[in-house]
DNA sequence: TCATTGCTCAACTATATGGTTGAGCAATCG
DNA sequence: CGATTGCTCAACCATATAGTTGAGCAATGA
Protein backbone atom coordinates (compact mmCIF):
# COMPACT_ATOMS: atom_id res chain seq x y z
CA UNK A 1 0.00 0.00 0.00
CA UNK A 2 1.16 3.30 -0.56
CA UNK A 3 2.16 5.61 2.06
CA UNK A 4 -0.60 7.85 3.83
CA UNK A 5 0.65 11.27 4.82
CA UNK A 6 -0.78 13.04 7.15
CA UNK A 7 -1.06 16.83 7.25
CA UNK A 8 1.80 18.87 9.02
CA UNK A 9 1.24 20.87 11.91
CA UNK A 10 2.07 25.09 11.71
CA UNK A 11 4.43 24.21 14.31
CA UNK A 12 5.97 21.49 13.09
CA UNK A 13 6.50 23.20 9.43
CA UNK A 14 7.78 25.59 10.44
CA UNK A 15 10.17 23.75 12.62
CA UNK A 16 11.49 21.32 9.50
CA UNK A 17 11.90 24.47 7.65
CA UNK A 18 14.10 25.63 10.02
CA UNK A 19 16.36 23.06 10.29
CA UNK A 20 16.39 23.33 6.61
CA UNK A 21 17.30 27.20 6.71
CA UNK A 22 20.38 25.60 8.67
CA UNK A 23 21.78 24.47 6.01
CA UNK A 24 20.31 26.50 3.40
CA UNK A 25 24.29 28.57 3.38
CA UNK A 26 26.90 27.73 1.63
CA UNK A 27 29.51 28.60 4.55
CA UNK A 28 27.40 26.74 6.69
CA UNK A 29 27.64 23.50 4.46
CA UNK A 30 31.30 24.15 4.13
CA UNK A 31 31.39 24.37 7.83
CA UNK A 32 29.92 21.31 8.33
CA UNK A 33 31.46 19.65 5.70
CA UNK A 34 34.74 20.29 7.79
CA UNK A 35 33.40 18.65 10.61
CA UNK A 36 32.55 15.69 8.49
CA UNK A 37 35.61 13.48 9.33
CA UNK A 38 36.50 14.61 13.23
CA UNK A 39 35.91 17.36 15.43
CA UNK A 40 37.63 20.77 15.20
CA UNK A 41 38.28 24.47 16.95
CA UNK A 42 36.95 27.46 15.50
CA UNK A 43 40.54 28.48 14.62
CA UNK A 44 40.84 25.47 12.77
CA UNK A 45 37.81 25.71 10.93
CA UNK A 46 38.51 29.56 10.56
CA UNK A 47 41.88 28.67 8.66
CA UNK A 48 40.00 25.58 6.64
CA UNK A 49 37.14 27.72 5.82
CA UNK A 50 38.34 30.85 4.45
CA UNK A 51 35.88 32.85 6.69
CA UNK A 52 36.35 35.51 8.81
CA UNK A 53 36.33 34.73 12.85
CA UNK A 54 33.33 36.49 13.43
CA UNK A 55 31.36 35.31 10.35
CA UNK A 56 32.60 31.72 11.55
CA UNK A 57 31.24 31.79 14.81
CA UNK A 58 28.19 33.20 14.24
CA UNK A 59 27.56 30.58 11.60
CA UNK A 60 28.23 28.11 14.25
CA UNK A 61 26.24 29.35 16.81
CA UNK A 62 23.58 29.07 14.64
CA UNK A 63 24.18 25.33 13.59
CA UNK A 64 24.34 24.91 17.66
CA UNK A 65 21.25 26.51 17.71
CA UNK A 66 19.87 24.37 15.30
CA UNK A 67 20.94 21.28 16.78
CA UNK A 68 23.66 20.66 13.79
CA UNK A 69 26.77 20.64 16.03
CA UNK A 70 28.09 20.07 19.55
CA UNK A 71 30.12 22.69 21.47
CA UNK A 72 32.88 22.01 23.70
CA UNK A 73 35.58 24.22 26.01
CA UNK A 74 38.83 22.84 25.56
CA UNK A 75 41.50 25.23 27.24
CA UNK A 76 41.44 28.28 25.36
CA UNK A 77 39.65 26.66 22.32
CA UNK A 78 35.83 26.02 21.55
CA UNK A 79 35.54 22.55 19.29
CA UNK A 80 33.00 21.91 17.53
CA UNK A 81 31.77 18.36 16.32
CA UNK A 82 29.21 16.94 14.27
CA UNK A 83 25.49 16.36 16.23
CA UNK A 84 23.77 13.82 14.69
CA UNK A 85 24.94 10.87 12.84
CA UNK A 86 21.89 11.67 9.63
CA UNK A 87 24.33 14.72 8.89
CA UNK A 88 25.85 12.25 6.36
CA UNK A 89 22.83 9.93 5.17
CA UNK A 90 21.29 14.01 4.43
CA UNK A 91 24.57 14.86 2.70
CA UNK A 92 24.47 11.44 0.60
CA UNK A 93 21.30 12.03 -0.67
CA UNK A 94 21.26 16.15 -1.79
CA UNK A 95 24.70 15.45 -2.90
CA UNK A 96 23.35 12.85 -5.21
CA UNK A 97 20.44 14.82 -6.10
CA UNK A 98 21.94 17.94 -7.17
CA UNK A 99 24.70 15.31 -9.54
CA UNK A 100 21.73 14.53 -11.24
CA UNK A 101 20.29 18.14 -11.82
CA UNK A 102 23.77 18.74 -13.18
CA UNK A 103 23.96 15.69 -15.21
CA UNK A 104 20.27 16.03 -16.62
CA UNK A 105 20.86 20.41 -17.58
CA UNK A 106 24.08 18.83 -19.44
CA UNK A 107 22.21 16.73 -21.65
CA UNK A 108 19.40 19.16 -22.12
CA UNK A 109 22.21 21.76 -23.24
CA UNK A 110 23.83 19.54 -25.36
CA UNK A 111 20.72 18.81 -27.03
CA UNK A 112 19.76 21.73 -27.72
CA UNK A 113 18.33 23.00 -24.70
CA UNK A 114 19.73 26.84 -24.95
CA UNK B 1 36.82 2.02 7.69
CA UNK B 2 35.97 5.59 8.35
CA UNK B 3 34.27 7.39 5.62
CA UNK B 4 36.70 10.00 3.93
CA UNK B 5 34.77 12.99 2.86
CA UNK B 6 36.13 15.46 0.06
CA UNK B 7 36.48 18.94 0.51
CA UNK B 8 33.14 20.07 -1.55
CA UNK B 9 33.70 22.88 -4.66
CA UNK B 10 31.89 26.43 -3.95
CA UNK B 11 29.79 25.64 -7.31
CA UNK B 12 29.07 22.21 -4.93
CA UNK B 13 28.49 23.68 -1.71
CA UNK B 14 26.53 26.50 -3.75
CA UNK B 15 23.72 24.29 -5.73
CA UNK B 16 23.39 22.05 -2.23
CA UNK B 17 22.57 25.08 -0.16
CA UNK B 18 20.09 25.93 -3.21
CA UNK B 19 18.23 22.82 -2.71
CA UNK B 20 18.27 23.36 1.01
CA UNK B 21 17.35 27.10 0.50
CA UNK B 22 13.83 26.03 -1.70
CA UNK B 23 12.92 23.74 1.47
CA UNK B 24 13.46 26.14 3.86
CA UNK B 25 10.24 27.60 4.23
CA UNK B 26 7.11 26.49 6.13
CA UNK B 27 4.83 27.23 3.15
CA UNK B 28 6.54 25.25 0.59
CA UNK B 29 6.58 22.45 2.64
CA UNK B 30 3.47 22.78 3.01
CA UNK B 31 2.66 22.61 -0.55
CA UNK B 32 5.15 19.42 -0.83
CA UNK B 33 3.37 17.64 2.17
CA UNK B 34 -0.04 18.19 -0.08
CA UNK B 35 1.85 16.24 -3.09
CA UNK B 36 2.91 13.69 -0.68
CA UNK B 37 -0.23 11.56 -1.59
CA UNK B 38 -0.96 12.62 -5.57
CA UNK B 39 -0.38 15.65 -7.81
CA UNK B 40 -2.31 18.72 -7.32
CA UNK B 41 -3.99 21.90 -9.75
CA UNK B 42 -2.57 24.67 -8.18
CA UNK B 43 -6.15 25.81 -7.23
CA UNK B 44 -6.34 22.47 -4.97
CA UNK B 45 -3.31 23.46 -3.39
CA UNK B 46 -4.43 26.97 -2.51
CA UNK B 47 -7.34 26.13 -1.58
CA UNK B 48 -5.69 23.04 0.61
CA UNK B 49 -3.15 25.45 2.64
CA UNK B 50 -4.99 28.56 2.52
CA UNK B 51 -2.15 30.78 0.90
CA UNK B 52 -3.21 32.87 -1.68
CA UNK B 53 -2.81 32.16 -5.70
CA UNK B 54 0.11 34.12 -6.81
CA UNK B 55 1.77 33.22 -3.48
CA UNK B 56 1.37 29.63 -4.18
CA UNK B 57 2.06 30.10 -7.26
CA UNK B 58 5.06 31.59 -7.09
CA UNK B 59 6.26 29.01 -3.88
CA UNK B 60 5.48 26.35 -6.92
CA UNK B 61 7.59 28.17 -9.53
CA UNK B 62 10.47 28.15 -6.94
CA UNK B 63 9.97 24.44 -6.38
CA UNK B 64 9.53 23.80 -10.35
CA UNK B 65 12.87 25.62 -10.97
CA UNK B 66 14.85 24.00 -8.19
CA UNK B 67 13.85 20.32 -9.28
CA UNK B 68 11.67 19.20 -6.82
CA UNK B 69 8.17 19.43 -8.09
CA UNK B 70 6.95 18.68 -12.21
CA UNK B 71 4.60 20.76 -13.59
CA UNK B 72 1.97 19.83 -16.31
CA UNK B 73 -0.86 21.96 -18.47
CA UNK B 74 -3.98 19.92 -17.97
CA UNK B 75 -6.63 22.29 -20.07
CA UNK B 76 -7.54 25.33 -18.12
CA UNK B 77 -5.37 23.62 -14.61
CA UNK B 78 -1.77 23.36 -13.85
CA UNK B 79 -1.32 19.65 -12.19
CA UNK B 80 1.98 19.85 -9.92
CA UNK B 81 3.65 16.57 -8.50
CA UNK B 82 6.42 15.44 -6.83
CA UNK B 83 9.60 15.08 -9.03
CA UNK B 84 11.92 13.14 -7.00
CA UNK B 85 11.12 9.88 -4.45
CA UNK B 86 14.12 11.29 -2.44
CA UNK B 87 11.92 13.94 -0.99
CA UNK B 88 10.02 10.72 1.35
CA UNK B 89 13.07 9.82 2.69
CA UNK B 90 14.65 13.13 3.26
CA UNK B 91 11.05 14.26 5.18
CA UNK B 92 11.01 11.45 7.09
CA UNK B 93 14.63 11.71 8.58
CA UNK B 94 13.99 15.44 8.99
CA UNK B 95 10.56 14.90 11.06
CA UNK B 96 12.23 12.26 13.21
CA UNK B 97 15.15 14.77 13.96
CA UNK B 98 12.72 17.31 14.58
CA UNK B 99 10.66 15.08 17.04
CA UNK B 100 13.80 14.41 18.98
CA UNK B 101 14.95 17.82 19.22
CA UNK B 102 11.47 18.38 20.39
CA UNK B 103 11.52 15.73 22.90
CA UNK B 104 14.57 16.80 24.17
CA UNK B 105 13.53 19.97 25.01
CA UNK B 106 11.23 18.91 27.21
CA UNK B 107 12.95 16.49 28.87
CA UNK B 108 15.48 19.53 29.67
CA UNK B 109 12.51 21.95 30.67
CA UNK B 110 11.10 19.31 32.82
CA UNK B 111 14.85 19.32 34.80
CA UNK B 112 14.65 22.30 35.18
CA UNK B 113 16.20 23.75 32.31
CA UNK B 114 14.85 27.11 33.03
C1' DT C 1 -15.17 36.78 -31.87
C1' DC C 2 -15.48 38.02 -26.94
C1' DA C 3 -15.93 36.55 -22.02
C1' DT C 4 -14.50 33.54 -18.40
C1' DT C 5 -11.39 30.66 -15.90
C1' DG C 6 -6.89 29.32 -14.05
C1' DC C 7 -2.64 30.60 -13.59
C1' DT C 8 1.93 33.35 -14.11
C1' DC C 9 4.65 37.41 -13.78
C1' DA C 10 6.45 42.13 -12.64
C1' DA C 11 6.71 45.65 -9.30
C1' DC C 12 6.54 46.95 -4.80
C1' DT C 13 7.05 46.88 0.55
C1' DA C 14 8.44 44.83 4.81
C1' DT C 15 11.32 41.72 7.02
C1' DA C 16 15.16 38.48 7.55
C1' DT C 17 19.82 37.49 7.19
C1' DG C 18 24.99 37.37 5.64
C1' DG C 19 29.15 39.81 6.50
C1' DT C 20 31.93 43.37 8.88
C1' DT C 21 33.60 46.05 12.86
C1' DG C 22 34.62 46.76 17.46
C1' DA C 23 33.66 45.64 22.28
C1' DG C 24 34.11 42.25 25.68
C1' DC C 25 34.54 37.77 28.20
C1' DA C 26 36.87 33.37 29.79
C1' DA C 27 41.05 30.66 30.11
C1' DT C 28 45.95 30.54 30.19
C1' DC C 29 50.57 32.50 31.00
C1' DG C 30 54.10 35.49 33.22
C1' DC D 1 47.85 40.99 39.36
C1' DG D 2 48.07 42.33 34.02
C1' DA D 3 48.79 40.61 29.21
C1' DT D 4 47.65 37.40 25.65
C1' DT D 5 44.82 34.15 23.17
C1' DG D 6 40.52 32.26 21.36
C1' DC D 7 36.16 33.09 20.82
C1' DT D 8 31.32 35.35 21.26
C1' DC D 9 28.19 39.09 20.82
C1' DA D 10 25.85 43.53 19.53
C1' DA D 11 25.28 46.95 16.12
C1' DC D 12 25.47 48.12 11.73
C1' DC D 13 24.77 47.93 6.40
C1' DA D 14 23.67 45.63 2.10
C1' DT D 15 21.17 42.20 -0.09
C1' DA D 16 17.67 38.57 -0.56
C1' DT D 17 13.11 37.15 -0.23
C1' DA D 18 8.00 36.39 1.47
C1' DG D 19 3.69 38.37 0.51
C1' DT D 20 0.55 41.64 -1.92
C1' DT D 21 -1.44 44.00 -5.95
C1' DG D 22 -2.53 44.46 -10.53
C1' DA D 23 -1.50 43.31 -15.36
C1' DG D 24 -1.62 39.82 -18.65
C1' DC D 25 -1.56 35.25 -21.06
C1' DA D 26 -3.41 30.54 -22.53
C1' DA D 27 -7.29 27.41 -22.81
C1' DT D 28 -12.09 26.78 -22.80
C1' DG D 29 -16.98 28.07 -23.75
C1' DA D 30 -20.79 30.91 -25.74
Amino acid sequence: MAKKHDTMSPQMLERVAGQFRALAEPSRLQLMNLLFDRERTVGELVEASGLSLANASKHLGLLHRAGWVTRRKDGLNVVYALADERTFGLCELMCDRVRELAAAEATFAKRGGG
